[in-house]
DNA sequence: GTCTATACGACGATAGAC
DNA sequence: GTCTATCGTCGTATAGAC
């Protein structure tokens, strides 16, 4: 195993930082290779298949970082009301209170290749079936869970928006703080 | 006055649609060109500024036509309920049932300038003065009011966004649908 | 595994004819 | 007002030395 200067992990992790700040488009190798201290050379070594391996790469991490490091204490076996406070109060760090955009928005626009956009949808679909399954140990039918969840979710990647464009963030809080009674239907 | 091969309204159309499916990195001077039957120095012969320009004056245009187009109805002396609907089936028509992504999301990834950028948050502030305008009218006081409209906005924003990304419109459909209580407080 | 150097097409933007 | 032709730069991607 000859040696790395950036690890694996690191690597997708400044890429991830550098793509949910400038899109796709927006991250150019020049401004990749600035954030990871690779050169072009390096990072096509890296990733054969270019920026958009890049990109797919970025997303699949995401996606999997999401799932165990947020979402993870849906599934323990604290009160549900528990779960979802603290899932909240993680939420509201990755996005740094509104402050970041989500790589769902920032990777789905341009040219990101099917890769990505699997990778992608994948996430999405990861995040909805955490969400729809504690909306259904409160209670609801499945098809009523899923729509909680998304609709949770969309509530935030939507704040993220107009957070990104107005400079708001209380859109943003209010939708981490309504998690509970949207996901658990606690009117 | 001499003739112009196509009309500023049309011009502005056109690039308002590219821009709202390309984002502003991803719309090149070639595909405005394409997309708007002009050549690129025509192009800057309308817009001396640029690329830059055309975000801006998109993001201007889309603005008004957004708040005399879709509305205008909030301020009508038709009752509140129906005037609300109104605007909903507008919307949905709008965004083309989720298909069509929003421009203050397109726009405001990237480097568009601080024209366009002011332009966006002015169109953003409209659509919530708007909103909140109604809410009031259903008795909310204006913190809570302005809450609402961004709530509501917000909901719309993320759902297209999820839309995007997993191809999935149903929580457009439903946050049009929700649009009335969710401004008017009727839970 | 990383580097320097480079290919070459696409990019935003401009010059000047009509 | 629109066009053809072109500028210089930056884009992604590659070649080959170490």
């Amino acid at each position: 195993m000859p040696s790395r200067t950036v690890s694996d992990h690191d690597l997708l992790d400044r890429l991830g930082t550098l793509f949910r700040s400038a899109g796709f488009d927006g991250a150019s190798l020049a401004d990749i290779a600035a954030a990871t201290g690779l050169q072009k050379s390096s990072l096509y070594h890296r990733f054969p298949g270019g920026k958009q391996q890049m990109a797919a790469e970025v997303a699949s991490a995401v996606g999997e970082q999401f799932a165990s490091g947020i979402l993870a204490p849906l599934a323990s076996d604290r009160p549900v009301a528990e779960r979802v406070e603290l899932v909240a109060r993680r939420l509201r760090e990755f996005y740094d209170g509104g402050a970041r955009s989500c790589v769902l928005d920032m990777l789905s626009i341009g040219d990101p290749g099917v890769s990505a956009s699997e990778a992608l949808a994948a996430a999405a679909a990861g995040w909805t079936a955490a969400f729809a399954a504690v909306a259904r140990e409160a209670g609801a039918d499945a098809r009523t869970a899923t729509a909680r969840a998304q609709d949770a979710i969309a509530s935030v990647e939507g704040a993220l928006v107009l957070a990104r464009v107005t400079g708001d963030r209380r859109p943003f809080t209010r939708a981490i703080d309504r998690l509970p009674s949207v996901l658990l239907g606690d009117h």
